[in-house]
DNA sequence: CACGAGACCTGTTCGC
DNA sequence: TGCGAACAGGTCTCGT
C-alpha cells in the first residue's frame, strides 16, 4: 500500500494526532503483543519486548517508506509494505483480525500494526543507519536537484520505471507516483534512463516532486479496502485508469507489465523514442 | 550490471 | 451460485 505520501501522512497522524485521536509522543509501552512472529525482521520476541517494556516514545520520523519511530533507548522501524497500517486506537478496542503487533499505552491507548498481506516488518535497533543505509536520496530535500537526478540516470541504463522504484536510487517512490510523475514529465515508463536529455530530466524531477506534494497534501490515497482517509486517489491521471480518456489529450490509457508491476500510461503523451 | 521468475501472504474482483 | 485465475500500494533472492 503505502508509499512515500502515505507513510509521510501515517507519521503526522502519529507524530500530531487528529481530532479525538492523541499524539503517540510521550506515550509509555505498557505491553507488547505479537501476534504474527515474522513480522518482526530484528531480534527476537523475547528481547524485542524486553527492550521495549516502558519505553518512551520521543519522535517520529519518515525517511523513504520507513517510519522512524524514536524511543528513548532505541529506535523502531516500521515498513508497511504492500497492505500494513499503523495507527492509534483505544486500548479498549477489540483487536482487529489482522493486527500482527501492537503495544499497550498509557493514557488507556494502543498502537497497533495492521497488516493483511503479513509483508510488514518492524525494526528495534539502537542505530537507524543500519537499516536504512541503502536508500537513495529523499526526492523532497532541498538538497536533491535536477542535475543530480540527471546524472543518476545518465549512470544507469534502465528502463524508467523499474529505476524509479527502485529504493536505493531515489527513496519513497511506488507503483502509483511511479506512473503519476511519468505521466507528468511525458516520458514512456520504458524508456532508457541514458537517453534523457536535460530538459526531460529536469521534467522527471519536477514532476516526481509535485506528484508527491499533492499526494502529502491530498493525506496519500486510499484503494481497496486498504488505508482511509486519503483522497489522491480522486486525482489518478493514469494509474488504474486503464481504457479510460487521457485527462490531458483523450487518448485511451493503456497498461502494460514491466518488471512485474502493473503501470499505467498515455500513448500519445508519453510516446517511446526511436531506440528508447 | 540488468532483467525475469518465484517467494512471501491474504483478499477482492472478474470471467466462465 | 461456484470456482479458479488474475490482480493488488513492496521487496528479497536466485538464475541467466
Amino acid at each position: 500500500m503505502p508509499e512515500l505520501p502515505e507513510v509521510e501522512t501515517i507519521a503526522r497522524l502519529l507524530r500530531e494526532g487528529q481530532g479525538p485521536i492523541p499524539a503517540i509522543l510521550e506515550r509509555r509501552i505498557l505491553a507488547v503483543h505479537l501476534l504474527w512472529e515474522r513480522t518482526l525482521q530484528t531480534p527476537a520476541p523475547d528481547e524485542f519486548r524486553r527492550r521495549l517494556q516502558g519505553e518512551v516514545f520521543c519522535a517520529v520520523n519518515r525517511r523513504g517508506k520507513f517510519l522512524v519511530l524514536q524511543l528513548t533507548q532505541a529506535v523502531m522501524l516500521v515498513h508497511l509494505r504492500m497492505s500494513g497500517d499503523l495507527f492509534i486506537e483505544p486500548g479498549s478496542a477489540t483487536p482487529a483480525p489482522h493486527h500482527r503487533l501492537y503495544f499497550e499505552l498509557d493514557e488507556g491507548l494502543r498502537l497497533a500494526f495492521n497488516d493483511a498481506r503479513k509483508f510488514g516488518r518492524v525494526w528495534l535497533t539502537e542505530d537507524a543507519q543500519t537499516v536504512l543505509a541503502d536508500l537513495g536520496p529523499e526526492p523532497l530535500d532541498d538538497s536533491f536537484t535536477a542535475m543530480q537526478l540527471h546524472q543518476g540516470l545518465q549512470a544507469r541504463r534502465r528502463q524508467l520505471k523499474p529505476l524509479l522504484l527502485d529504493q536505493t536510487f531515489l527513496a519513497g517512490l511506488g507503483n502509483i507516483y511511479t506512473d503519476e510523475a511519468l505521466h507528468r514529465a511525458k516520458l514512456h515508463p520504458a524508456m532508457l534512463s541514458q537517453n534523457l536529455n536535460t530538459e526531460q530530466a529536469t521534467a522527471l524531477w519536477d514532476s516526481i516532486r509535485q506528484v508527491l506534494r499533492e499526494g502529502i497534501q491530498r493525506n496519500g490515497a486510499s484503494i481497496d479496502w486498504v488505508y482511509r482517509g486519503g483522497e489522491f486517489q480522486n486525482h489518478f491521471q493514469v494509474y488504474q485508469r486503464t481504457g479510460r480518456p487521457c485527462p490531458v489529450c483523450g487518448a485511451t490509457i493503456q497498461r502494460m507489465v514491466i518488471g512485474q508491476r502493473g503501470t499505467h500510461f498515455c500513448p500519445s503523451c508519453q510516446p517511446l523514442p526511436e531506440g528508447r
